[in-house]
DNA sequence: GCTTATTCTCTACAACTATAGAAAATAAAC
DNA sequence: GTTTATTTTCTATAGTTGTAGAGAATAAGC
């Protein structure tokens, strides 16, 4: 399990000597010290030398888990929607509707310290994929997931009676995934140290648009 | 009103050579050549040998006119806001209300062609602006301009019946900024000639809702 | 302690960039 | 045509970057 990133471990007579890290666990840590700098000096100031100090390496170490540049910034981009799938699975488990369509919200919004960090990173990944295609494709990806989970959500939510517009699931889907994208753009400009957006009320009261007081 | 360039237009005897270029107007060329390029080759591809071969020059004659590239970039940040600035002054003058909303954001939307290459150059900057307090500035000055904008059009909306929703208009003029921002990363990382993305119908979706359907 | 494969450091290098500034080209005024 | 200031080209430079790769350091098994 260990012995993936390079070809070498190659069947020895007798001895054979274990591999001393898991290239799959450093890969992890150098993708954490990718986002350290990014978030702190952006995306010029992430060069191969500040990451590896970052990370507590001199400059030719990442070689061996990163053939390229570009293969540590893919990877480290990749993650960044992986870690917040997963975060969304976990805080959606169990729930349907508007409570699930809340709870997915909530966690994509950049409320505090940490996802504002994260929106630090997604912009530079943003910039770069919007002249490379493979890049592109990573993030469509996770948004054609997410509008899925919004229109389940809100098809439940009607089914249940939450939610009476007469506005198509499609365009409210579209509406949300851009204020949440639009929200990320507002929280990673501004001065650090800020983090109430008022993105909370701002989600409570587009969920509040979505229920007609038809009855009484 | 020509010499503003240069601090060299000294008093001269009798005879003044004027100046054949108007540095205002260069500045303007050199600012349409650097978005194109950004356009084309993104920010990576854009060195100051490219943007000048690209307005037709060769490698310094640039510095003239900007003293330094950061100048040149945070010019030619500042000039997408005019612009987008300048053409809503158009499009909004004369109506008020949801018609001037709605005339807003037709106008900020990556609707077609043109705003898509804008939005491909707002991204970069946003980029930029990450880690720039200066640039963040330039883009926090035009979001309050356009949250104000945007909170005139919901007050007379309600004034006219237009709007009655209960959810408050801070909350809604934020859901409709950051959903329009968010439009532009969407069609920014398109692949180049998509330009239907359906952000038109989620804006009359949007405006739908702010309309209860209280009397009937 | 010795061997061996892995891991890391460090130096080197080629490519590229922004910028400076001398020199050439240019256009107006005489 | 000559002069003069402006405009542009072109060469040079200092700095940075990603990447390569030799060698040192390291840790496990004997």
């Amino acid at each position: 399990m260990a012995h993936k990133g390079l070809g070498k471990n190659i069947f020895r007579g007798a001895v054979a000597v274990p591999k001393i890290v898991d290239h799959d666990e450093r890969r992890l840590e150098l993708v954490d010290a990718t986002w350290r700098i990014i978030a702190r000096n952006g995306l010029e100031g992430a060069t191969m030398r500040e990451i590896a100090m970052e990370a507590g390496f001199a400059n030719g170490a990442l070689k061996p888990y990163f053939p390229t540049k570009d293969t540590l910034l893919e990877f480290a981009f990749s993650h960044v929607f992986n870690r917040t799938n997963q975060r969304i699975a976990e805080v959606t488990a169990g729930q349907t509707g508007l409570a699930a369509l809340r709870a997915f919200c909530l966690e994509v919004l950049p409320l505090d310290e940490e996802r504002i960090n994260e929106a630090r990173i997604v912009i530079p990944f943003w910039q770069k994929a919007v002249n490379d295609p493979q890049k592109a494709v990573i993030h469509q990806q996770s948004m054609d997931e997410w509008l899925t989970a919004i229109r389940r959500c809100l098809k439940e939510a009607r089914d249940a009676g939450d939610v009476n517009t007469g506005v198509d699931d499609r365009a409210l889907a579209g509406q949300l995934l851009n204020m949440l994208l639009g929200a990320q753009i507002e929280a990673a400009l501004a001065p650090a140290g800020r983090t109430d957006f008022g993105h909370d009320r701002q989600l409570e009261g587009y969920l509040a648009l979505l229920t007609q007081p038809s009855a009484r």
